[in-house]
RNA sequence: CGGGAUGUGGCGCAGCUUGGUUCAGCGCGCGUGCCUUGGGAGCACGAGGCCGGGGGUUCAAGUCCCCCCAUCCCGACCA
């Protein structure tokens, strides 16, 4: 192919609106353009790019069982209701009307519309386990679309759904997506790190994610730096060791003066206590109204903990006027003592003897509170947020922290779908029983651009040869030139004959152009044929290392190929 | 959804404070010609913009006011 007759549409400056490097980059070398926020057009290095993803997530899903389906973007409403969903989701469902007024949505996720179809066809355990997947296009009203692919609000995303008879089998299923995953980002050349993860909005039990290592990543991990424990969890989902601190002995509670303190920081400062004898006490707005979370001062509240211990769709810290009337006192001295709201109160906080909080009055504290004594303690939770050096839940060694980016992720669902579309079999004894379900999806279009955000350098990108748009850019310094040009056309004929996928940069730029170009492309070899054309050599050069060889023509494929495997 | 900011040829921006003859302009890109050909050359000519949309104020509005829309960035969700 020649990139004269190829849509290329390359850009000298960086659109304002790209902040992180794949969205800046996948502009710039012309592989994406946005239509609306969160919603692009692939142009057709893109579109190579991720004809590759999902050949590689084929052969692995494939490998694996899975049979692939296709299944309807837009989706009616009835089958959501069925699973409750319908008003789960809430606003991130892009909803739309037929003419007769019907209740439609477009697929955020599959899970209903799969399962009522398995719910239909399948009947017998002789036809499990069943492994059914597709690549497709998936729909999510995001609040904040950003990042170009990171966050869209439609993208490409293979999701795959597993039925079996029990949880054995369920637990094959999840060894088996488990396993695909890890080969699948391993062929796209990711360094990755697969982690412990909380369920959302899919449901279900275990989960893992997988996370594409970059400091850009939204997602925080936390990870035990001994190999031999390898515990590593999205901070959301992780636990730390329990270490009880009881901050004191236990001593009659006593109201001080606390004029103006109210921070951890202030009040710890004033009163001359260490942090982790404060107990913070944040209110927060449920649909079932308030409630009250302890946490000690020296810890976060993990928000996605509390909502998952609290079983709320909702969660948002209250606010001022809602804190005030709740407590008679502004924010800032809120405490749990006779506080009429439901006390969420983190196990630290319990394990304390002698704790300092609000005392819900203005420019007043507690000190030598005792939980338990002073305010209810009606069963305890873990909802504080871990961090960088707390001791590793299964080990004790401190635990450290990076980023990523969630590219995939496996959940095992069990009967939370089943049910309630009715996915039954009759078993060997003519039982009907609910299916066991598993699922996993990766999104293949921010897969690309966690590859971008990995593969990059001030020049460009840098494409891992498995999922490159082409392999190799031939590019003649000067196509004025009869015996360059002729010879960049048969070394990328040479090329194409071995299997190789090159390009001619036959375009009549200048030659600084065209290196630019295809140091921004992201070629991962680059063949010149320049002034050596006339001793018979030509330059044989690797993106990555920025390695050059200089070759008789002959050899060009060879030394392309050598690359290409290096 | 809160907070902040920005919308001016394809891209990046200036002009707005102090309305009006430098008000529609610059750089890049694009077209034609010449020239050049190992890291985004040079010269010449040229095409391209209802200044995000609507409403006001005014003799006069990119410029001032109001409303809307869009986009981006920071916080709560997810592949």
């Amino acid at each position: 192919m020649r990139v004269s007759e190829l849509l290329i549409p390359t850009l000298r400056e960086v659109p304002a609106e790209a902040e992180v490097a794949s969205h800046r980059l996948l502009l710039r070398a012309g592989f994406i353009r946005k239509v609306a926020a969160g919603i692009y057009t692939y142009l057709p290095l893109a579109q190579r790019v991720l004809m590759k993803i999902k050949a590689i997530v084929r052969e692995e899903m494939n490998r694996i069982g899975g049979q692939e389906i296709l299944l309807p973007i837009i989706q009616p409403a009835e089958l959501w209701h069925q699973s409750g969903r319908w008003n789960v989701y809430g606003p991130e469902l892009f909803r739309l009307q037929d003419r007769h007024k019907r209740d439609f949505c477009l697929g955020p996720t599959h899970e209903e519309i799969v399962t009522a179809l398995v719910a239909a066809e399948v009947r017998s355990y002789k036809q499990l386990p069943l492994l059914l997947y597709q690549i497709q296009n998936k729909y999510r009203d995001e609040r904040r679309p950003r990042f170009g692919l990171l966050r869209g609000r439609e993208f490409v995303m293979k999701d795959l759904y597993s039925f079996d008879r029990d949880e054995e089998g369920l637990d094959r299923s999840y060894q088996k997506m488990f396993e695909a995953y890890t080969r699948v980002f391993s062929r796209m050349g990711l360094r990755f790190r697969a982690v412990e993860a909380d369920t959302g909005a899919i449901g279900g039990s275990v989960s893992h994610e997988f996370m594409v290592l970059a400091d850009s990543g939204e997602a925080v991990i936390v990870y035990c730096p001994d190999e031999a424990c390898g515990y590593a969890a999205n901070v959301e989902k992780a636990e730390s060791m329990f270490v009880p601190e009881t901050g004191g002995e236990e001593a009659p509670l006593e109201m001080v003066a606390t004029p103006g303190m109210r921070t951890v920081e202030e009040v710890i400062g004033f009163l001359g206590v260490p942090a982790k004898r404060l107990v913070k006490t944040l209110l927060y707005r449920t649909e079932r109204g308030l409630v009250a979370a302890l946490v000690r001062g020296d810890r976060e509240v993990n928000e996605v903990k509390l909502q998952n211990h609290l079983d709320v769709l909702t969660l948002e810290l209250a606010d001022e006027a809602a804190i005030e009337a709740a407590t008679g006192a502004p924010v800032g001295f809120s405490g749990p003592v006779g506080l009429k709201v439901p006390l969420v109160v983190d196990r630290e906080v319990a394990a304390l003897k002698a704790a300092v909080t609000g005392a819900n009055k203005a420019d007043a504290h507690f000190v030598n509170v005792c939980p338990g004594r002073d305010f209810p303690v009606t069963g305890t939770a873990d909802i504080r947020l871990v961090a960088a050096g707390d001791p590793c839940a299964r080990c004790g060694k401190p635990l450290a922290e990076v980023r990523g980016i969630e590219v995939g992720q496996v959940f095992k669902l069990g009967e939370k779908y089943s049910r309630v579309m009715e996915a039954f079999y009759l078993d060997e004894q003519g039982i009907q029983r609910p299916m066991v379900m598993g699922t996993c999806g990766i999104g293949i279009t921010r897969a690309m651009a966690a590859a971008v955000e990995q593969h990059h350098d001030a020049d460009g990108i840098i494409w891992p040869v498995s999922i490159a748009p082409f392999h190799a850019v031939v590019l003649p310094v000067n196509v004025q030139d009869a015996e360059q040009a002729a010879a960049a056309g048969r070394v990328q004929q040479a090329l194409a004959a071995a299997g190789v996928e090159a390009v001619l940069d036959d375009r009549a730029e200048r030659p600084g152009v065209k290196f630019k170009d295809a140091d921004l492309v992201g070629y991962p070899v680059r063949v010149t044929a320049g002034r050596h054309v006339a001793e018979g050599m030509v330059e044989v050069h690797n993106r990555r290392t920025r390695e050059s060889a200089l070759v008789p023509e002959e050899e060009a494929v060879t030394a392309v190929k050598k690359f290409l495997e290096a």
